[in-house]
DNA sequence: GGTCATACAGCACGATCGTTCGTTAACGGC
DNA sequence: GCCGTTAACGAACGATCGTGCTGTATGACC
């Protein structure tokens, strides 16, 4: 029985936490204040607020659609691909794509919230974690495929793989958001190809 | 005629800014508050920003300090090395001792400023961005002179492998400070080391 | 059409933010 | 020993932080 359809209340949601991403992406998760974003969204701190419980569910509800962007824009379109090199391949053109022209203003939300919230404990923390190791055992998973299969040059432990073209793509966003130079791009581009060079 | 001797205040100054690296490592440099850092220095308000003017200068200072901690750690001790591929080596060796037990209890600190600030503008993010640029001609620089005379096996542009080596740094950096599995120091270490095979 | 549930605004709370002020105390130069 | 300089303090500023509470208005249900 609420004032509005569910539809209309979900909607709400998501265009608030879409402003919630935008926002945090630029000043951090935690720099994100509830007075700042109802400014944002024209409304007031408490109906704001109200919609969540407290500022920390509405953190970790921005984390939550921040990586279903991520999932829906690099992960989603290549499992058109068969398991395997051709599936990954796709998902690291996918993924310096998405780094060059993130859904956010500010560069890839995960690694930020990774880096800000390393050092902390709490539920923030404990989600990216969740959030980044779910990711890092999807690209094991393929990567382990296509080994099995031949289709890699590389040999080895797939979580050793894994782990260096994360952190491409990591040092990928790092470098492009700081100099704004496409070459960066270039760069993790040829750096992953030659990580999952044929056999 | 200051109330105390020049030695004694630099000392003041080195002893704050320290206290500042290790908490603004943990918290970020922008959450680095000055309250909190003079309730750690058991200090008024006033105090602690009469030694810098304001926020953002001891902010700027802290960065400062904070490079030069990193350059102390991982490029000062290699220079005993000749320059080419076995000072490269030397680098990379500290490079990965300093992620895997930093100066700082949070982790590296051009890390975490860099992705905290890459998406504002401002004295800081030109200062982290000066300091990032500085270490990445330092490292294209032995990378070339280890080319030009032949002892690495990989070719083409210096700015590539340097480009390489730093994102193996910040994907280590991430890996570890959000997992703290010595596993992703190993990882970091042999894709370094791949990446500078000998000829 | 009356009743109920609820999303939101408005306001206030205590806490903390960065900054500024006047005062105090300690030091070097005379 | 006095004076000028200066670092540090305590207090206060307005602003903003996150969080409660209350009133109200609106849509859904009977």
């Amino acid at each position: 029985m609420p004032r509005r359809s569910v539809a209309q209340v979900d909607a709400d949601r998501g265009v608030t936490l879409r402003a919630a991403v935008d926002l945090a992406s630029v000043i951090g998760l935690e720099g994100l204040t509830v007075g700042r974003l109802a400014d944002e969204l024209e409304m007031s701190k408490s109906g704001l607020v109200g919609r969540f419980g407290n500022k920390q569910n509405l953190q970790l509800a921005t984390l939550e659609l921040a990586v279903e962007m991520f999932r829906a824009t690099v992960y989603e379109p290549a499992i058109v691909e068969p398991a395997g090199r051709a599936r990954l391949v796709a998902i690291c053109e996918r993924w310096i794509g998405y780094l060059g022209e993130p859904c956010f203003p500010g560069g890839c939300f995960l690694t930020s919230a990774s880096v800000e919230f390393d050092a902390r404990e709490g539920p923030i923390h404990d989600a990216v974690r969740v959030a980044l190791d779910r990711w890092q055992r999807v690209l094991e998973a393929e990567i382990a495929t296509a080994m099995a299969s031949g289709e890699l040059a590389a040999d080895g432990d797939p979580a050793d793989v894994a782990f260096t073209l994360n952190a491409i793509a990591v040092g990928t966003n790092c470098d492009y958001q700081l100099r704004r130079d496409p070459r960066a791009l270039q760069r993790g581009r040829r750096a992953m190809a030659s990580l999952l060079a044929p056999a």
